[in-house]
DNA sequence: AGCACGCCGACT
DNA sequence: GTCGGCGTGCTC
């Protein structure tokens, strides 16, 4: 009985996104599972490329005469069940192609790389002296380099060489050489009779080999025994040797110091019960752990997973990249052990693809992670909790475009269990939904250290600070207050907002950002066009001189860099020692651990950075906390900038006084009577809730609508815009009179890599059709397709820029 | 994506 | 008359 293989073929393309029937060959019907990755021939010559099996049928639809699967590329499935489902679900809700999809949710290092070979078919033919000096085979590269391509081709059509291809395996598994001695009591002194009286060393090795048994080679090197000596060893018979197979571990060597569970208070308590209870009868409930900061979630987390891991089932935290720092992951070794697995963007593909192999054999039954993180291929998972929400990290920039929450909840309805997603700030939409009963809230009113109070936090509005002359990135408040820190030794800690950097006009002496009349937003600088646009209705105007609102002429660019403000900050505190945390200081690899590392130990007094200081930060020497430019998120293009200076406001105001001396917070901004920034100052993250609600309703913008974007990019602006106007024909003609189309309008930045960039915004309450829509225009847009014209769709976009 | 097929300009 | 340019269409 011939056995059918539906595949999926690495060629990402509309086109091909479909399974192709395959032929199983008789000697793999027995070992071809569902999940594997196979090599197949597609397409005209010989070429090979990789698929994944995703069904294996008694019966082919297909009538033509099928090609043959050439070999497996695994020997055991690299997908379960669960996530080819989910891989289904993620197709339906981002719009990418499947095999994107498959290869998303494993190690970069299984996705294939192909070379193409040119191989003489007999090797006794005349030409091989000209063309194949060493070997029957060579490199299409090499040849095209050679410049023999032409002549070469011509062999190909004479059938003299044919073209090979060669699907390479990338995941290669590491072994140590293990040395296993084979001295007994029966022959050890016949051996020991052998050695030569002045090979020092093999009497050496002898004796090492008498107290040392199975230990790496590395071990006996390390002791100066020569790898020849070893090898004469296995030569005399005193020892064999045997390749492990071992895993790259990046915490190799460490050991972690095992804590025990904190005591929890009321509040805490009752938020784990809650979650355990939900698991207990296997409801996948999901909760939303709004918790202040220092509320004590992470032991909230520890302890709910510890809880699931003694049911001997398996637990995912996600955590923002940024989070990921040694403290966080030393954490949760050092309390649930070796069982844990660490997926972050510093590992190398080898160590990734090892902490992977040791998850998807069920050896860690923890899995702590980055935003890929949620494809880990844990069975019988417990809990899954999605830690600091709102970052928008946790959706994917690129294709496939999907956030790493809503996978969470997937997983968590296939294994029936609950879904914990945790801040401080929760985004809109998980609170809006909280409110709904669809979530269900737990609140944490309390810091977990009761020693510990909120920071007391003050606003300074820097409009008049520029009345009193002084135009310094430091207020004079402030300047106090680092000055007193200075002299109490105590830490302080000043972020500069880079966000929005340079894109908005602002007056300096009103504080009037210049708003779109439609949208409610305000207006992205261009300065290739010399103009002021709005990136959701493409609204244009000049650049006014002066401003509209109180007549200055002080009306400019505004952004500054975090160099400058360190010059700065030295010239007023000759004496500071000031550590620098950006993007180029943190650029080589572990330097962001070092520069924090350092602040820890206090070998600095200031710590000055971007928002990447805003997490993860607790020592508890800090008691001053600054924001420099509280405003540049707050005039972002984008209706979720109040939510995200809110965020970040009380996630660095967080970082204050977090241990027993009081915390300090100063923020200086040109809008002090902005809601965001009143209330983050109150710390009153629920009256925040309200008030935005109020405007996202008012607007229209999510959690109210939902929202999709499209975008067109071609190498010549007049093909993107073209494109993008079809389409957005037909995206109103096709929907409701109920929805919303913003757009079609120029990106923000116009062009990215020589390409321009057109998009429109839909803006929707109820569109049953639209999924149908998007995928018809995919389709189309690919048919008619001139070259190089990309459509990209984007679910729930996160930046509208 | 990448290959074959097919139809037009510059060469032996 | 042929070599090779790249526009089109298809891949189990």
């Amino acid at each position: 009985m011939t056995l059918f293989a539906e595949v999926i073929v690495d060629v990402p393309t509309m086109q091909t996104d479909q399974p192709f029937t395959y032929i199983v060959p008789e000697s793999l019907t027995d070992v071809i599972e569902v999940g594997m990755r196979v090599e197949v021939p597609f397409g005209g010559g010989n070429r090979h490329i990789q698929g994944f099996v995703t069904d294996l049928k008694q019966t082919s639809k297909y009538p033509e005469k099928l090609k043959y699967i050439i070999r497996l590329l695994d020997l055991s499935p690299v997908l379960n069940q669960e996530l080819l489902a989910l891989a289904d679900y993620m197709k339906e809700t981002t719009y990418a192609f499947k095999i994107t999809c498959l290869q998303t949710m494993l190690p970069s290092v299984m996705k294939a790389e192909y070379q193409k070979k040119i191989v003489l078919k007999d090797p006794r033919h005349p030409v091989k002296d000209e063309y194949f000096p060493q070997g029957d085979e060579m490199d299409w590269q090499e040849a095209e380099k050679k410049g023999i391509l032409n002549q070469l081709k011509k062999l190909r059509k004479e059938n003299i060489v044919e073209l090979r291809y060669v699907v390479k395996n990338k995941n290669k598994v590491k072994k140590i050489r293990y040395v296993n001695s084979q001295l007994t009591t029966n022959n050890t002194e016949e051996f020991y009779q052998k050695i030569n009286k002045q090979a020092s060393r093999q009497k050496q090795l002898f004796e090492l080999l008498r107290k040392n048994d199975h230990q790496p080679t590395a071990f006996y090197t390390k002791q100066g025994v020569p790898s020849t000596v070893l090898k004469e060893g296995e030569k005399r018979g005193w020892l064999s040797f045997e390749d492990v197979e071992a895993y790259r571990d990046p915490y190799q060597g460490r050991t972690f110091k095992k804590t025990t569970a904190l005591t929890l208070n009321e509040e805490q308590q009752q938020a784990v019960n809650l979650v355990l209870t939900s698991e207990n009868k296997a409801k996948n409930d999901v909760f939303l752990l709004e918790g202040i900061t220092g509320s004590g979630k992470t032991e909230i987390y520890l302890q709910t997973i510890a809880a699931v891991m003694a049911k001997q089932k398996t637990a995912i935290m996600l955590v923002p990249e940024i989070a990921l720092t040694p403290q966080m992951v030393e954490r949760f070794k050092s309390r649930l052990g070796d069982a844990v697995a660490v997926l972050h963007s510093g590992l190398s593909q080898g160590e990734r693809y090892d902490e992977w192999r040791k998850i998807e054999r069920g050896e860690a039954q923890v899995v702590v992670g980055a935003r890929s993180a949620i494809f880990a291929p844990l069975e019988n998972i417990g809990v899954i909790i999605v830690d600091e929400e709102h970052e928008t990290s946790y959706k994917q920039d690129e294709a496939p475009r999907y956030h790493a929450r809503d996978l969470a909840i997937w997983r968590g309805e296939y294994h029936h269990c609950p879904v914990v997603l945790g801040s401080a700030t929760p985004s809109l939409e998980s609170r809006a939904r909280a409110q709904k009963n669809i979530y269900q809230l737990l609140l944490l009113r309390k810091r977990a250290d009761p020693a510990a109070n909120l920071p007391s936090i003050e606003v300074v509005d820097l409009k008049e600070e520029y009345e009193r002359k002084n135009t310094s990135n430091f207020s004079e408040d402030l300047q106090e207050k680092i000055a007193d820190r200075l002299a109490k030794k105590e830490q302080s800690v000043l972020m500069l907002n880079r966000r929005g950097y340079s894109s908005f006009v602002m007056c300096r002496d009103c504080g009037y950002v210049l708003p779109c009349p439609n949208c409610d937003i305000s207006l992205t600088l261009h300065m290739d066009t010399k103009t002021m646009r709005c990136h959701y209705c493409g609204h244009e105007e000049r650049i006014p001189q002066h401003c509209p609102e109180c007549g200055s002429n002080k009306i400019r660019y505004y952004g500054t860099g975090t160099q400058k403000v360190q010059e700065e900050l030295q010239a007023l505190f000759p004496e500071a020692r000031i550590l620098r945390m950006d993007v180029d200081t943190t650029r080589r690899k572990g330097a962001h651990e070092r520069i924090l590392q350092k602040f820890g130990a206090q070998e600095a007094d200031i710590l000055l950075g971007t928002q990447m200081i805003a997490k993860g930060l607790d020592y508890p020497n800090i008691t001053l906390v600054g924001v420099l430019n509280a405003d540049t998120a707050l005039n972002l293009p984008d209706f979720r900038a109040n939510e995200r200076t809110f965020q970040l406001l009380t996630q660095v105001s967080g970082r204050a006084g977090r241990a027993e001396k009081q915390g300090e917070v100063v923020i200086q901004t040109f809008n002090p009577e902005h809601h965001a920034i009143v209330l983050a100052q109150q710390q009153d993250y629920e009256s925040f809730y309200e008030q935005e609600m109020f405007l996202r309703h008012q607007s229209g913008y999510s959690p109210y609508y939902f929202t999709v974007k499209i975008t067109c990019s071609h190498q010549e602006e007049q093909m993107a815009a073209k494109q993008i106007f079809k389409i957005a024909q037909l995206i109103n003609t096709g929907l409701s009179a109920k929805s919303i189309v913003l757009g079609p309008t120029p990106s923000a930045i116009a062009r990215v890599k020589n390409r321009y960039q057109y998009q429109m915004i839909i803006k929707y309450k109820k569109e049953p059709a639209l999924s149908q829509l998007l995928k018809q225009i995919l389709n189309e847009s690919q048919k008619v397709q001139q070259k190089g014209l990309y459509v990209a769709i984007d679910n729930e976009p996160i930046n509208f820029i």
